[in-house]
DNA sequence: GCTAGAATGGACTCGTGAGTCCAAAAACCG
DNA sequence: CGGTTTTTGGACTCACGAGTCCATTCTAGC
């Protein structure tokens, strides 16, 4: 593939990912990615000869990226209370900013879950992210701010939980106090 | 309508919650659901005026009801800590039951979540759902099992919240771990 | 039992959107 | 350069699924 090949490929990604972020996944078609990226149907079934379900997949692991990417500095260096403020902080204000559409969740539905490939994503996804919260949790148990005695992996698997729901409680009802919620009481629990 | 005609309606709903369960909501047709319920276009249309997002809508409702009273009696009795174990295992058995197709989050992402029909389901959902949990922690605090000082219905929020994602985690995963963790954290938190 | 309104069956239309195909243009490499 | 491969444009096919329509059958009340 030449130079111009994967930047073409990339545009493509980018457009149809935008797309699904306005519009949601069920809505958007070939022809959407098409008019703008300004590409042709050729074109599209040359980067991705098995079509439509092989460009989801592969912007549902550029939407995927984007996750955590989103809540870095912060994400990494969850090492004092205010650190941890800060990320809980990120958090609301990316999916405050996200509002109501949730471009993986909505490709993930239309791809089907149980695919191979879409659950690979989502796995990767789900695990690296509990795992920068462990490391967290495991920063401040060393130097003394969280009981020793907690299980590290089973708190960031509740918190983590915590933060899902509250934004799928997000996106079906457009509140955010259940993603605060869930994030504040985690983190005072954390912290006795 | 006749007797026979609300009969007729309920089958249909219900052989497309079904066919939906099965299979997911992107993947049902209208002559799916006509096949499953030995019913012929006429009495689709004759029943669902406006069509599949009519149903669709119908179907939500229909599944969204059985959320909650699959968890009866259990959350509605939350008056002790065995009880709220119960209730704990009664979750996660539902869930793990259920596996990873979740017929509402299908549904919902078919419609398009801005729609006002659709957002009053899954409001309506999760309003009654987070004040059952808070009324059983209000309860608790009423016996001195629970600190007075505690703000219910937030924390009743964060539960929810954990339950959410714990569920959403599996769905996409296949692993109930989160759920667990969510439900035996939040717990926990609560007791002390 | 007769009639108005409800219920049913199923053939038909119609738009849409995925995917195919091939020829023209551009890029790469010796 | 010249040949080879990649990239691009866009017309075309094809299937499928939503929704329409009307003729027929059934139901309920008088």
């Amino acid at each position: 593939m030449t130079r111009k090949g994967v930047a073409t490929r990339q545009r493509i990604v980018e457009g149809a990912a935008a797309e699904i972020r306005e519009r949601g996944a069920v809505a958007t078609t070939l022809d959407d990615v098409r008019a703008r990226t300004g590409t042709s149907k050729g074109q599209l079934f040359h980067y991705f000869p098995d079509g439509k379900d092989e460009l989801l997949l592969a912007v549902a692991k550029h939407e995927s990226e984007r996750v955590l990417s989103d809540q870095q500095p912060q994400l990494g260096d969850l090492t004092s209370w205010p650190a941890w403020q800060a990320w809980r902080d990120r958090v609301v204000a990316r999916y405050l900013a996200q509002g109501t559409e949730c471009p993986l969740n909505s490709l993930m539905s239309q791809l089907g879950r149980g695919t191979p490939g879409a659950r690979a994503v989502t796995t990767e996804l789900i695990d690296q992210w509990q795992r920068e919260i462990a490391n967290g949790i495991r920063h401040m148990q060393g130097i003394g701010e969280v009981d020793g005695a907690l299980d590290a992996d089973r708190s960031a698997a509740a918190l983590l939980a915590g933060i899902q729901g509250g934004v799928g409680v997000m996106i079906a009802t457009g509140r955010i106090e259940n993603l605060e919620a869930a994030l504040d009481v985690g983190i005072a629990n954390l912290r006795r």
